[in-house]
DNA sequence: TCCTGTCTGATTGTCTGACAATAACGCTAG
DNA sequence: CTAGCGTTATTGTCAGACAATCAGACAGGA
């Protein structure tokens, strides 16, 4: 009868891990700092403890390092985590494309939606963040069609890792209106059921972004 | 000068994981089975923060659950999950299949030399522990042939699950020769660059373990 | 100059003890 | 038989402590 009733479970440990995730990604850290667990425990007025957890749950994630007796920092993206990153894209995304007839409408349109929200935010919207978390959703929709929570789960993973990475080089990103037609043709293929087609973009589309972001990591670590 | 020397940095929480992940596969804990904090950092002599890392780990690797205020329980696999998982395993490792011509001779050869490690074991072994984990380094092996190892760690953590699932029915283990056959085949097909017979293989492999997983399941699952 | 040993301060890893909030269970009264 | 009420067990969180480890400075010797 209530079966659509939910409460959140918010523990402290989720909101602290979440208020530095959402630093992370905005950019406030740098690559490489570290997160003291003091410091953010007197700042966020938690034990220090439940900063422990938060810590280990970003490490899990992936966007955090951890070095024993040294604590942890902020995830540094080498050019062979992009690479490596891309390779996974791959892998997961075009599973999910390949198997777009076995789909449910649901999932499909889970694609179809992002890709048409993106082009919408891509003509208004000037916060890059938002329309990172946007792309991203397109490509987290095609792994979607795989039907597997955990591949999901590992998406969201590299998402993440991928959103880290991006939001220090939001300045640098390539032509908006390429990706944007880069996701309309991906999707009119996919509709016509076009796969193989459909997959050929979709390398090609992960490969760009491959190229694009390791050049900009690359310029950035000469840099500093 | 000295680039090979390695010291192991073992902390004391990832030794209370690691034993708890052993009892947990070799099934001496029934699923569903609540994880006490107090009782374990008694029963293994440490601090009751120490067995509750330990144990955030475990739920990061998908082989507990942990429900708010209700502590971290044993995780129950349900026939959902099998499914999952078998939709997860016919993504990474038909991907890897299919990279066999760009992956490495180490990569390769990881491949190989499980299955013929498997092929010897399952003459001489009878501990069935033992023949599930060189089983799953041969599927873990087609995972990296995608050379990510981010897609590796997302193996890691699905065999994981797998292990716990088969640690309750080792018994019920379908016929080991045909499972040699099958893997035989597939390298063969493999070596031989017939990667969509391989990938055809494969996909029969995985359909035939998630049935007869799911059955034993199922089987369990009414009898409780 | 370069290396080594030592000192010092900062930080993590771990333990102990505490307490409120929550859940599970049994009891009692109606 | 059910609603309501205590009791108990357990988790979630905090605070404080201490050893182990690390990084940097600094002095002394080849």
């Amino acid at each position: 009868m209530y079966e659509d009733l939910q409460v959140e479970h918010s523990s402290t440990v989720d909101r602290v891990a979440e208020e530095i995730r959402r630093a992370l990604f905005a950019g406030r850290f740098e690559p490489g700092m570290p997160l003291r667990e003091v410091a953010l425990s007197e700042a966020m007025g938690v034990g220090r403890s439940t900063v422990r957890e938060a810590l280990a749950m970003l490490v899990a994630d992936g966007v955090a390092v951890r070095t024993p007796n040294k604590g942890v920092a902020v995830k540094e993206l080498s050019t062979a985590d992009v690479s490596d990153l891309s390779r996974a894209r791959v892998a997961l995304e075009s599973a999910g494309v390949r198997r777009w007839d076995d789909a449910t409408p649901e999932q499909r349109s889970a694609v179809t939606a992002a890709a048409d929200s993106y082009a919408e935010l891509a003509e208004s919207v000037t916060d890059p963040g938002v329309l990172t978390e946007a792309h991203l959703q397109i490509h987290r929709g095609l792994v979607g069609l795989t039907g597997s929570r955990r591949l999901l789960a590992a998406a969201d993973a590299y998402n993440a890792e991928l959103r880290l990475g991006l939001a220090h080089l939001d300045r640098v990103r390539g032509n908006v209106a390429e990706q944007v037609r880069s996701h309309r043709s991906l999707v009119t293929l996919l509709e016509a059921g076009r796969l193989d087609e459909a997959a050929a973009e979709l390398d090609r589309h992960l490969a760009a972004a491959e190229v694009s972001l390791s050049d900009a990591i690359g310029r950035d670590t000469i840099d500093t």
